[in-house]
DNA sequence: CGCGTTTGACCGGCGC
DNA sequence: GCGCCGGTCAAACGCG
């Protein structure tokens, strides 16, 4: 039936030629020339027909994978909520080193395999200085709690978790196939402050547990972590769909380019800021540099970045941020991370930028040229807004989504052509209830409720996974450990945290809708 | 007139 | 304690 609402909305236009073209033969009269028509419509028919088996077998395929991985999600998030359930489990061992601490610890390794992009920061003052086994099963109660949190609590709480809605990839490992844009990025992580995180993979940056046991607080890491964004932009800021106002601008040391800071005006409470800075040495590079988290729902044209710049949060705070210096290919992302605290700087306009500040930043650099990077920066792109020199009044963002049928693979924004065309490939089809592949999935998502990339789902009812109940955990304390550059690779090219990232960027893209129909208003942001 | 930007003043952290 | 520097504030200003 899919199939046919999808010939149907797909073909319809071309049929509507031939009624005309029919129209024009029987004026003719001629019978041959009809029956010709009617032939070579049967025929494209037919291909048609075989085209739409094709993707119909692949979507199915897809479709099927997406349930298995969902099961597997779902039993491994019932046993952690099994888990948390018996907390004085954890809790009552202390440092006692005996057989049972042995097991949980295996057990906590074990959860702690399980997918996640958890960026939970937490402001809590009242962080114990007790044992870390004690932290760790804190934070995972205290992520459990997360989802329901308030808005006055989260205020406390500011997380960048992940609350991501479970929509996975059939394939961890597909690309995303994007049409090129003009700008290509990467990701670079650099991290100022010492660090010492033990993640999900089961590795501990050195083996000094026990020095350096006062910890950074939560709240300093929440304050100051920063995902900054390079990138290569000709107009006087990049355009990340949200809605800024600038409050100061400031030569910084070192750099002849005035920063300018902004801070997010969506939501009048947004603790999020955003400086804005050229790069003294490239003046066609853009740097901005994102800090806080949205306490709001983003419209859609702004959550590719903040999710993105949350993901790349995540791998800060997943450990790969206290490494040496290393690279990775996560979905035509170039991760490579630095922690400058330990090697060189990699590239010496960090020095100059907004993340020499101290505090622990993650970079996306968006400038190199690297065609694997082209999808995901095609994909911010895609959703955000017209570029800032449009007029004002047409500044509201243009939602370029195309998910049109001629795919591929499962994850195809591609397409090009003019953006109403594609808004209209995207919405129309669920406003017609003609099922473009991904209905069901925009539906899903639309059924959630709000979704703050750069923290948390606000919903506690829709079918979302926030991926901080069900993996990494991450304690991060002063030092900065030297990871060797095969362990951060292995964490960003772990296929579960490129299926989580994908994932991520793909259910806030699909899934916006109601945020985005909710936004009433997105102005393009100014130039400094 | 309202809203956003500009810009000098101010504040706090940090190093010496 | 002092100076430097990054970051923020808020009055003045400009624009639509």
């Amino acid at each position: 039936m899919e199939k046919d609402d999808f010939l149907r909305s797909g073909h319809g236009r071309e049929e509507s030629h031939d009624e005309m073209r029919k129209l024009d033969s029987s004026h003719d009269d001629s019978h041959q020339e009809h029956d010709h028509i009617i032939r070579s419509k049967l025929d494209s028919t037919k291909v048609e027909m075989d085209e739409a088996k094709e993707e119909n077998r692949r979507l199915k395929s897809s479709l099927s994978k997406i349930k298995k991985d969902f099961d597997i999600l779902q039993t491994q998030y019932n046993q952690l909520m099994a888990k948390h359930n018996e907390p004085t489990k954890f809790q009552s061992k202390g440092h006692h080193q005996d057989k049972g601490e042995d097991e949980d610890r295996e057990k906590v390794n074990e959860r702690e395999e399980l997918v996640s992009l958890s960026l939970g920061r937490r402001l809590n003052s009242e962080v114990p200085s007790g044992s870390n086994k004690e932290e760790k099963n804190k934070d995972v109660e205290e992520a459990e709690g997360d989802r329901n949190y308030d808005d006055n609590e989260k205020s406390s709480i500011q997380g960048l978790s992940m609350g991501i809605e479970y929509k996975a990839l059939s394939n961890p490992n597909e690309k995303l196939e994007i049409d090129h844009n003009q700008e290509t990025m990467s990701l670079e992580i650099s991290n100022n402050n010492k660090i010492r995180s033990q993640n999900s993979f089961g590795f501990k940056n050195d083996g000094d547990d026990h020095e350096d046991e006062d910890e950074i607080l939560p709240q300093n890491l929440v304050k100051k972590t920063r995902v900054s964004v390079r990138s290569r932009c000709e107009t006087p800021t990049m355009n990340d769909g949200c809605q800024w106002r600038k409050y100061g601008q400031k030569i910084a040391k070192g750099n002849p380019c005035p920063r300018a800071y902004y801070r997010c005006t969506i939501a009048a409470s947004c603790p999020v800021r955003k400086q804005v800075q050229r790069c003294s040495e490239d003046m066609s590079i853009l740097i901005s540099t994102y800090e806080g988290t949205h306490n709001h729902p983003l419209p859609m044209s702004a959550t590719a970045m903040a999710s993105a710049t949350s993901a790349a949060a995540s791998m800060l705070l997943s450990g790969a941020s206290s490494s040496s210096s290393a690279a990775a290919d996560l979905h035509g992302l170039n991760f490579s991370l630095s922690g400058n605290n330990i090697t060189p700087k990699p590239k010496t306009h960090f020095l100059q930028s907004p993340s020499s500040s101290g505090h622990p930043t993650v970079t996306l650099d968006l400038t190199t040229s690297s065609s694997s990077q082209q999808p995901f920066l095609s994909m911010l792109n895609r959703f955000s807004s017209p570029p800032s020199n449009v007029s004002r009044s047409n500044s509201y963002p243009s939602t370029n989504l195309n998910f049109s049928n001629n795919t591929n693979t499962l994850m195809n924004w591609g397409g090009g052509g003019n953006p109403s065309d594609q808004y209209r490939a995207a919405y129309g089809n669920i406003n017609t209830h003609q099922q473009s592949p991904y209905h069901k999935i925009i539906q899903t998502r639309t059924a959630g409720s709000s979704f703050d990339p750069f923290g948390r789902s606000s919903s506690s009812h829709s079918p979302q996974i926030n991926l901080d109940h069900i993996g990494i955990k991450n304690i991060i304390s002063h030092q900065v450990p030297s990871l060797p550059a095969e362990t951060i690779k292995a964490i960003t090219t772990d296929p579960s945290f490129q299926s989580a990232l994908a994932t991520a960027l793909s259910s806030i893209m699909g899934g916006d809708l109601k945020i985005d129909h909710n936004v009433t208003r997105n102005e393009a942001e100014k130039s400094p």
